[in-house]
DNA sequence: GAGCACTGC
C-alpha cells in the first residue's frame, strides 16, 4: 500500500479539501485514485458528517473499486484499532442497479453515477453525504455532466458542509477547474512504465491494410509481448483477424513464436462472453479492476487482441506491451433536428488517444504504434472526445431536472460544462409537450413528475401511465423491460451463428402482423408460459443474460408503478387473454400515445414512409422488423417507431402499426406547438434563432405533413430515389 | 433486404 502514489500526497490533498469546496483531481492510470482518495478523507474525519459518495460510469468499476477499497480499509482499521474487518456493505458499500449493498451503518459507498442521480430525485440536497467524489469525470457521460452541473449549484447552497472532488484528465482539468470558479487542480502521477510513442509518417489509405502490416512487423522483430489493435467495429475486427491469420500462417516456420489471435468486442458470442465473465478478477492492488480474457496465454505464444474501445477502458488485457492504434472509434450521435441517430466512424480524441497509449505499459514498458502522422494528431484530434450530452437526445435528461423543481434554475440556461445546442434542448421540449410531460409554458405537469419516476426513456414512461388507464399495463410493462435489453436479448452476430440459425429455423411468435413491440411482448409471454425455463432461452436463440435482464427490469419497473398508484395494480405477465384472438387495441393505441413524437404515415402505392413532426423524414421500415403487409401487398398506413436510425438508408427500427384515429389529435397538438412558449417565455434572441431553423412558419410545416398533395408526393418519390442505396445507383450506371 | 461502438437508471 505504502507504493501507491497518491499516498505521498495525503497530507496535500486534505490541506487542500480543507480550504476548499471543490477540488479537481488529476490522476493518472495506476494512482490509486478510485479506492484511495475516500479512505484518505475517511481517515481524516470526513465520515464524521456524513458518508462519502464516490460515484463511476460503470457498474462493474462500482463493485470491485468497493471490494478493494474494503481490502484497504480493513487494513488500515486493522492497524489503528486492532478491529476485525468489515464485511462489504457494511462500512463500505455500493449500489448499482438492482443491487444495494448498503447499511445504515456505511461511510463509504460507490455507486454508479445513474443511481447517485434516482437519489437526488428524493433528496435534491443530497444531505447524507459529506463528500462526493465524481470519478472518471474525463470521460463525460451524460450522466456525469448532469451531475457536474447539480453539484455545482449544491455546493453554493450546502456552502461549506458538502465537499467535491472531481477526478479528472490532464487535457481536461483545466477546463473543470475553471467551471469550480477556477478550484485548485491536484496532480497525482500514476505507475505506468514508460511507452514509446511511434507515428505514421503518412496518413494511410487503409488502416486494416496498416494495421495488418504492423502487426506482423513485431511479430517479426520484436520480442515477446502482447499486441492489443484498436479497430472500430465488428466488421474490421473480423477481416484483420481472418488477414492475420492467413498472413502469419504464411511465415516460414521458425522465423517467428507462435500466435493466437483473439477478437473482442461487444457482440462477442455468448460463450465467449461467459469466458471473459468468468474470469474476471481484481488486478494488483491500487490499480484499477481487470479482466483476465483467455488467460493464461499459452508458453512461447504471442497473443494478438483485436479489439473495440471496449478495451479502452471496460476491459484490461493482461500482458499487452504493443499497442496499435487505428485512431477511429465508431460513435453514435443523434441528430436534433432529424431526430435520427446514425453510427458514425470518428476520429478518436487526443485524450483517448492517450488511453490507448496506457494500455502498453501495464506490466512493463511498451511501445504504441500510432497508424497516423503525429502532425494529424495535434492538429486534427480534438482535445477531449465530444461529450455525449452534445451527442444524444436530451428529452429524458430535460424532464428529469424539471422534476427536480429547482426553482432557482432554468433548465434551459442550466449551467452545463459543455452546454447542448439550444436546438437540441428545443427538440426535448418539444417531445415532452408531445407526451404530456410538460403543458404550452414548459412547466413539468403531473404526468410528467411521475414519468421521472421510472427508469425508461420518456417515450416508454408514457406508454406506461396510458396502458395503466386502458387497463393493459402488464402487457406495457413487458413491452419497455424488453426493449430496454434489446440489445442484450439477440446473440452476436458473427458469420458462423448466422449460419447456424438459417439451418434451424425458429419458432418465435412474429407479432401477429402489428409490429415488433408486439412480437417481443410475444416472446417474454411465452417465456412466461414456460415457467421462465432457461433451455426455452436457448432452444429459441436468445441470451440467457439478455432475457434474466428483463425480467429484473419488469420487476423493478413492477415496483415502481405500485409505489406510484398506492395500490394493487395487475402487473401478472397475463396470457389468459390468449385465449381469445386479440388485436392489441388498448395496447398499440398506449403506444401511439408514448411515441407521439415518433409517428411515420405510408405513402400512397407503395410502402415507404415519410415521420410526421417538424422536419419531415423519408423512411423505411428496417428489414428486421416483423411488421407484415396486407393482402395488396401493403404495410399499415400508420405506424410508431422506437427510434430511426441512418445506416446504409434512414430506417425505423422497432415499428408498431397504429390506427389514424389516434393519429389525428397528436397531428392536432403538433401543428399547436409554440416553441418560444414552451422554452418559458424567451426573448426574442430565440425567437430569430427559431425562424431561421426552419425556414418558414411552424404551421406552414405541419400544414405540409397533412396535405401530402400531389406535389409532395412527386418530391418524396424524387427524395427516396435520391436516398436509395449508392452503389446500386452506380452499378445501373455503369451497366 | 440488412447489420450493431459503448454505457446506464
Amino acid at each position: 500500500m505504502a507504493n501507491l502514489p497518491i499516498l505521498q500526497y495525503e497530507e496535500k490533498i486534505v490541506e487542500t479539501v480543507e480550504q476548499n469546496p471543490v477540488v479537481v483531481v488529476i490522476g493518472e492510470t495506476g494512482s490509486g485514485k478510485s479506492t484511495q482518495l475516500s479512505q484518505i478523507l475517511h481517515r481524516h474525519g470526513y465520515t464524521k458528517s456524513g458518508i462519502i459518495g464516490v460515484t463511476q460510469p460503470r457498474r462493474v468499476a462500482a463493485v470491485s473499486v468497493a471490494r478493494f477499497s474494503l481490502t484497504y480499509y480493513v487494513v488500515v482499521r486493522r492497524r489503528v484499532a486492532q478491529e476485525l474487518g468489515v464485511r462489504l456493505g457494511e462500512e463500505v458499500g455500493y449500489a448499482i442497479r438492482f443491487e444495494d449493498r448498503t447499511s445504515e451503518r456505511t461511510l463509504i459507498k460507490y455507486l454508479t453515477d445513474g443511481v447517485l442521480l434516482r437519489e437526488i430525485l428524493s433528496n435534491p440536497d443530497l444531505s447524507p453525504y459529506s463528500v462526493i467524489i465524481l470519478d472518471e469525470a474525463h470521460e463525460r457521460s451524460l450522466n456525469t455532466d448532469i451531475l457536474l452541473g447539480l453539484v455545482k449549484r449544491l455546493v453554493n447552497l450546502r456552502a461549506s458542509k458538502l465537499k467535491i472532488l472531481i477526478t479528472s484528465a490532464t487535457l481536461d482539468g483545466e477546463k473543470v477547474s475553471k467551471f469550480f470558479s477556477n478550484c485548485p487542480t491536484l496532480n497525482v502521477p500514476g505507475k505506468l512504465y514508460p511507452v514509446e510513442i511511434l507515428h505514421s509518417k503518412e496518413r494511410p489509405t487503409s488502416y486494416l491494410e496498416s494495421a495488418l502490416k504492423t502487426a506482423i512487423d513485431i511479430h517479426v522483430r520484436e520480442p515477446e509481448g502482447d499486441v492489443l489493435i484498436f479497430m472500430t467495429g465488428q466488421d474490421d475486427i473480423e477481416k484483420l483477424v481472418s488477414k492475420l491469420e492467413d498472413k502469419i500462417q504464411s511465415l516460414d516456420e521458425g522465423s517467428c513464436m507462435d500466435a493466437v489471435i483473439l477478437p473482442l468486442h461487444g457482440s462477442l458470442p455468448p460463450e465467449m462472453q461467459a469466458i471473459a465473465y468468468l474470469l474476471f478478477e481484481m488486478g494488483r492492488a491500487g490499480e484499477r479492476p481487470t479482466v483476465r480474457v483467455f488467460s493464461p496465454p499459452p508458453p512461447n505464444c504471442r497473443r494478438f487482441i483485436v479489439s473495440t474501445n471496449i478495451a479502452e477502458t471496460s476491459l484490461t488485457v493482461d500482458g499487452v506491451v504493443y499497442v496499435i492504434d487505428c485512431g477511429y472509434v465508431k460513435q453514435r450521435q443523434y441528430n436534433p433536428s432529424s431526430g435520427m441517430y446514425s453510427l458514425d466512424v470518428v476520429q478518436i480524441s487526443k485524450v483517448q488517444a492517450n488511453q490507448r497509449v496506457g494500455r502498453a505499459g501495464r506490466t512493463r514498458p511498451g511501445k504504441c504504434y500510432r497508424l497516423y502522422p503525429s502532425t494529424v494528431y495535434h492538429d486534427e484530434f480534438l482535445d477531449v472526445t465530444v461529450p455525449e450530452i452534445q451527442r444524444s437526445s436530451l428529452a429524458g435528461s430535460v424532464l428529469y431536472l424539471k422534476s427536480l423543481d429547482l426553482s432557482d434554475i432554468n433548465v434551459l440556461k442550466f449551467d452545463f460544462l459543455d452546454p447542448p445546442s439550444s436546438e437540441s434542448l428545443e427538440d426535448a421540449l418539444k417531445q415532452l409537450y408531445l407526451i404530456d410531460a410538460i403543458d404550452e409554458n414548459g412547466s413539468i405537469t403531473s404526468i410528467g413528475r411521475t414519468m421521472a419516476e421510472l427508469p425508461l426513456e420518456p417515450s416508454l414512461s408514457r406508454m406506461l401511465m396510458e396502458a395503466n388507464e386502458y387497463g393493459c399495463l402488464s402487457q406495457a410493462l413487458t413491452v419497455a423491460a424488453m426493449l430496454s435489453a434489446e440489445t442484450t436479448l439477440l446473440p452476436g452476430r458473427s458469420k458462423s451463428t448466422e449460419k447456424k440459425r438459417k439451418h434451424t429455423p425458429l419458432e418465435l411468435p412474429d407479432g401477429s402482423g402489428w409490429g415488433d413491440h408486439i412480437q417481443l411482448l410475444q416472446i417474454y409471454e411465452c417465456w412466461d408460459e414456460c415457467d421462465y425455463d432457461v433451455n426455452w432461452v436457448k432452444d429459441n436463440g436468445l441470451q440467457v443474460r439478455g432475457m434474466m435482464f428483463v425480467k429484473d427490469i419488469r420487476k423493478q419497473l413492477c415496483q415502481i408503478m405500485q409505489k406510484i398508484a398506492k395500490g394493487s395494480l395487475d402487473v401478472r405477465a397475463n396470457h389468459r387473454w390468449k385465449e381469445s384472438r386479440q388485436d392489441y387495441r388498448k395496447l398499440r393505441k398506449a403506444l401511439c400515445v408514448g411515441y407521439a413524437n415518433q409517428l411515420a404515415e405510408r405513402m400512397i402505392h407503395h410502402n415507404g414512409y415519410r415521420t410526421l413532426g417538424f422536419k419531415p423524414q423519408l423512411v423505411q421500415v428496417h428489414p428486421s422488423s416483423e411488421l407484415k403487409t396486407d393482402e395488396e401487398g401493403l404495410l399499415p398506413n400508420y405506424v410508431v417507431y422506437h427510434e430511426l436510425i441512418a445506416t446504409s438508408r434512414p430506417y425505423m427500427r422497432n415499428v408498431c402499426a397504429v390506427e389514424m384515429q389516434w393519429v389525428m389529435p397528436i397531428l392536432k397538438k403538433l401543428e399547436k406547438i409554440d416553441i418560444n412558449k414552451l422554452s418559458g417565455g424567451a426573448g426574442q434572441m430565440e425567437e430569430a434563432s427559431e425562424k431561421k431553423l426552419t425556414d418558414m412558419p411552424e404551421t406552414e410545416v405541419n400544414a405540409a405533413v397533412v396535405a401530402n398533395d400531389h406535389k409532395s408526393r412527386i418530391q418524396a418519390a424524387r427524395e427516396r430515389f435520391l436516398a436509395r442505396k449508392p452503389n446500386k445507383l452506380s452499378l445501373v450506371a455503369l451497366s
